[in-house]
DNA sequence: TGTATATATACCTTGACACGTATATGCTCT
DNA sequence: AGAGCATATACGTGTCAAGGTATATATACA
């Protein structure tokens, strides 16, 4: 199960990184903090530490987590890509709405379509 | 499975998505482009589609899928903790090499442990 | 109208994984 | 050594989602 996207989506992972990034935890604070069984945290713990997410320390009986990085640097490297898209996209829909008060506001404004009358969007589908 | 993560922990999904970035494509495109058979491509944009993370517009016989920002821009959300959290790390760990460098270059320095002899990282496990 | 193209959906099967419960391992302190 | 705490692991179970194959829907074009 390796790839590291699989691993941050389970809810209960992303909890027990959430909670690392203050500050080193052990399994038992883990455990009462999330309210969820011990074995089900040290099995989280053990997918995170091999994935690389989190290393460990030993105080005697107990096992301090805490993160690291490199992983979720990778979650962030693939987006960047997809920062770059959505900057452009927040800049037209800024030109867009300026565009848009300065015509009829407080209005539905029909808003004439691209190429020919009622087509694309007009019908488009997005569910 | 609505959830935003798991829809990215799919890997085809996230190719799909990282198509998407340059342009809108139709879906033959995308089978095309990914070697993929043509009723997963649409099976994971359906997925796509009604979590948000891509628009479809009809095109004849033809649908054109693009991107949405929202559902990656809640990840990107989800990550800044982490991004501050790294970027200090990135800092301690250069003002530690830093500290190595002065001190005795090329030598493995046994490096006094923090409370009492050998404790700690000594025994420490990461795997 | 019929055929080809483009896309969506239905159904089935398989595998992975999250969970719970029980138990093992290891450490501390008396 | 024994009891108690902290954590890890083993095992059985149910669920769910991805993939494959077949088929439905819709549009273009002859």
């Amino acid at each position: 199960m390796e790839p590291v996207f699989e691993i941050i989506a389970e809810p209960n992972r992303r909890a027990i990184l959430s909670l690392l990034v203050s500050s080193q935890q052990s399994v038992g604070e883990i455990e009462r903090q999330l309210r969820m069984p011990q074995p089900s945290v040290s099995k989280h713990l053990r997918v995170l530490r091999e994935a690389g997410f989190v290393e460990s320390t030993v105080d005697a009986q107990r096992r301090l987590y805490r993160l690291t990085p490199e992983p979720l640097q990778e979650v962030d490297a693939w987006l960047a890509p997809f920062r770059r898209f959505w900057s452009a996209h927040v800049d037209a829909l800024e030109r867009h709405l300026d565009h848009m008060a300065q015509s009829t506001p407080t209005k539905k404004q029909p808003r004439r379509r691209r190429r020919g009358p009622n087509r694309e969007r007009d019908k488009g589908e997005t569910k």
